[in-house]
Order: C-alpha cells, then structure tokens, then sequence
DNA sequence: TAATTATTTATTGTTTTTCGATAATTTCTT
DNA sequence: AAGAAATTATCGAAAAACAATAAATAATTA
C-alpha cells in the first residue's frame, strides 16, 4: 500500500485538534485517529468531503500516492 | 457531496481505455466506470493505490473537491 | 449500415470496511 | 500530579466495495 494519509500537516496549518476537526465533520475522535493513523483501508467520500470542507483543502493536500518502499504490506 | 472522481482526464492523458484500465488494476470495468461517473460512495485506499500506480499519478489528480453546487443530493 | 467493440447500467450475493459507541490506555500539556 | 488530548481496541450494525453476470447503450470501424 502507498496511500498515505497525511492529515497532520493540514491540521497544524488551520490550527485545529483532532477533537475539534472530529466534532465538525461528526465523527468519533476514535475513527478520526484510525484515519489520520493510516489505519483505514477505505474512505466514503462523504468523510472525505467534510474534512475537505472544514480543513478548507483539496483531496490532494490529504492523500498521497507514495512509491512503495518494501516493508508494507497490505 | 462535492467530491469529484475525475478518471477521465488522467486515462485520455495516458491514451488509456476503461476495459485495459480495469484489466491493470484487476476490477471489473463495470465496477471501474461506476467508480469513472461518480456512482461510488466510497473508496479503497488499496484501489486508489492501484489507480495511482497504473495512471502514474497522485490521488490530487483524480479527486476533486468543489464547492457545493445546488441540486446535489447524498 | 451492419458488425464489432467499448462503456454504462442494473441485479444479486459475498465480503470487507466504515462508523458509532464505549472503554481503556497512552501521550501530551500545564 | 492532574487533566485533556490522542491512540488503541472491541463489538455490532449499517453501508458499500466488489465479483459475476447480463443486458442495454454508445462509439468505432469495416
């Protein structure tokens, strides 16, 4: 696997906690760290919508195709 | 919902068709072009890897998120 | 125009995964 | 140390991917 899902940067920029980022888009701060941990394996484009609406960027500033380096699996 | 999948500008780019995108990334060209026009509510990551690595280019290139427009529902 | 190919749409069933709810644990922060 | 924030884990329910398939539509080509 070498999507990455980089919500910190984004986080940091505006400022926001995962708490408050949770809140706005309403979901659990569990499931948000799940997300922002790369442990998800799939993603509603709902979700990624509301964190495209509150963090006011673009898929592209969240997600990342990375070569695969070895020691992934997935 | 203002997340966009936009395949069709990458594959034109990359002179690539549904059936042989479909058959690189080991889905269905059905389920491909559900996923091409928008019908999709959400996304594997390991699917998107797939895109990415067989289009040879970033999340960012094939997700769009705009403004919501009116008269779109879900 | 007819035949062929590519794409879209629809249906059904299985499997995967999200996500809520919750609790416990660990990591900051003050 | 105490409180808040973040992570991890578990369970169950609902949602959705995806395969397989078939049928319909659009596009291409002979």
């Amino acid at each position: 696997m070498a999507i990455i899902v980089q919500l910190d940067v984004m986080m940091a920029k505006r400022k926001i906690g995962l708490m408050e980022l949770a809140e706005k888009i309403s979901i659990t701060p569990a499931n948000l760290s799940i997300l922002k941990n790369n442990k998800a394996k799939a993603i509603r484009l709902s979700t990624l919508d509301e964190i495209c609406k509150a963090l006011d960027c673009q898929p592209g500033d969240i997600l990342e195709y990375k070569e695969d380096e070895d020691g992934e699996e997935n």
